[in-house]
DNA sequence: ATGTGC
């Protein structure tokens, strides 16, 4: 496979063989060996074949390998000749990220952190299988997956102002639970408000530095204010769904003529029954990962509030923004001079609108969306603003975090979990885990460096950096 | 990511 550099931080893969568009990625000089190394470029050259794809096939500077699509990848189809893949969205639909702002700083929490750990240890279940303190009948259920965000505000879980502060406003409209299993259902019904394992996690941070005065004001980010981030999605029951629907459009391919060159890139047109029933779904597992973090940040509110003997609403717990990095939605953008419908997938991969998108709604359409970029436990995340470049070059999104630098497996052989320990004590930070293997697993090293990774972003304006947050406390399942 | 698999 010939790579070459087209721009400082931008590589591409021309047009060959099956290929209907190049494939393109951001990298820069330090990155590109690690991408090499797996089986990513393999993946995103797969998705450039499939059916109505758009302009190119995209890599974010995160990108890594992944189920038949590489996480960190975009890919958009076109509405009616195009193809819908539950691969380019990934297992966990609409994983994403929020967070929480507080008007408190560091020295109002210092002496509460131990204590307040433990509170959210115990209030949100982390790890392998856990469930949440919320038990909910099946018939509950087809409302939450049907009104998502909305469904939390009836029953007191968020605020009629946090919806504002939630992509797509926490529901997708299309979100249709009869087309999702009894099994999928089954297997959300006890997890809604549970953190899960992996990747997953929750923090408490400080806003270490603010790159941009104004809008940092506008989003209501300051120097040293306790954030808490939320980092987990859709559960067993996107895992489900994604399950059905992957064994179900396998055996429909070769109806439809699309050849299947990997075996877990599985894609049908979108135009199909078999698509439209997935995507409807796939919006109600979206809607399910919503009202999921919508209640991990309910008991976080009530924990901060318990321990401060404070409301929420004094101590200024409002959501700042939550974003999904797993998920494909409808999207229009100018092709070739001619404004076109697409089905745009983001898998590892976070929407960036810049200001003016109508899809913003009222509070980010004058400033552009957060985008919320976690690097890992040890030196914490960035706060960025979606800018005007995002919308011609990657259909509006950026990377969705560091990304792996190294297999599971291989982080298994190289970290130790005392080692991993020892580097969040030397950084003064509380890590409270499930699990030690996942811990190795998630461990710093096992990252790329997150500074390298905002490079292209910046570089190229797809998003402009506003804060920097760093963990105080680390939860992981 | 996931009651690590039929």
């Amino acid at each position: 496979m010939k790579i070459e550099q087209m721009e400082k931080y931008k590589y591409i893969i021309k047009k060959s063989g099956n290929m209907r568009v190049p494939a393109i990625f951001y990298s820069t000089d330090k990155l590109v060996s690690f991408i090499n190394n797996d089986n990513s470029l393999t993946q995103l050259t797969n998705v450039a074949t499939l059916p109505g794809i758009q302009q190119y096939a995209l890599g974010m500077p995160d990108m890594h390998e992944g189920y038949g699509f590489p996480i960190g990848g975009v890919a958009a189809f076109d509405a009616e000749e195009g193809v819908v893949s539950p691969g380019g969205v990934g297992f966990d639909i609409n994983c994403g990220v929020r967070v929480i702002k507080t008007n408190l700083i560091y020295k109002d929490i210092q002496k509460h952190l131990n204590n307040l750990g433990k509170m959210l240890y115990s209030n949100i279940p982390a790890g392998l299988g856990s469930t949440g303190k919320l038990k909910f009948a099946k018939k509950e259920m087809r409302k939450i997956l049907r009104d998502g965000i909305d469904w939390t505000i009836q029953k007191g879980f968020a605020l009629r102002e946090d919806a504002e502060s939630i992509e797509e406003g926490g529901r997708m409209k299309n979100a249709d639970p009869d087309y999702v299993s009894d099994k999928a259902i089954k297997r959300g019904k006890e997890e809604l408000g549970s953190l899960g394992a992996g990747n997953h996690f929750l923090e408490v941070d400080r806003i270490t530095e603010i790159y941009d005065e104004k809008v940092a004001k506008l989003f209501g980010l300051f120097k040293n204010q306790i954030v808490v981030w939320i980092h987990t999605g859709s559960r067993g029951l996107g895992h489900q769904v994604a399950t059905d629907y992957i064994n179900l459009m396998r055996d429909k391919m070769e109806k439809f003529h699309i050849p299947l060159i990997d075996r877990d890139l599985v894609s049908i047109p979108i135009a199909s029954s078999e698509a439209k029933a997935y995507l409807k779904a796939m919006s109600a597992a979206a809607n399910y990962a919503w009202v999921n973090r919508q209640i991990i940040t309910y008991f976080v509110r009530l924990s901060f509030s318990g321990l401060l003997k404070d409301s929420p609403e004094n101590l200024g717990m409002e959501l700042l923004y939550d974003v999904a990095h797993n998920i494909a939605k409808f999207e229009k953008y100018k092709i070739n001079g001619n404004e076109r419908l697409l089905l745009v997938h983001r898998k590892g991969a976070t929407r960036a609108f810049p200001p003016k998108c109508k899809e913003l709604g009222r509070k980010y359409m004058e400033t552009g969306q957060p985008v919320l970029l976690p690097g890992n436990m040890k030196v914490g995340s960035y706060i960025l603003v979606g800018a005007e470049n995002s919308i011609n070059e990657t259909f509006g999104s950026v990377a969705h975090g560091a990304g792996r630098i190294m297999s599971r497996h291989k982080a298994l052989k190289q970290i130790s979990f005392e080692g991993v320990v020892r580097e969040m004590q030397e950084n003064k930070i509380t890590l409270m885990a499930k699990d030690k293997r996942i811990v190795r697993e998630e461990a710093p090293d096992a990252y790329k460096d997150v500074d390298e990774v905002i490079k292209p972003i910046l570089y190229y304006r797809l998003a402009n950096l506003v804060a920097k947050s760093e963990p105080l406390i680390v939860i992981k399942g």
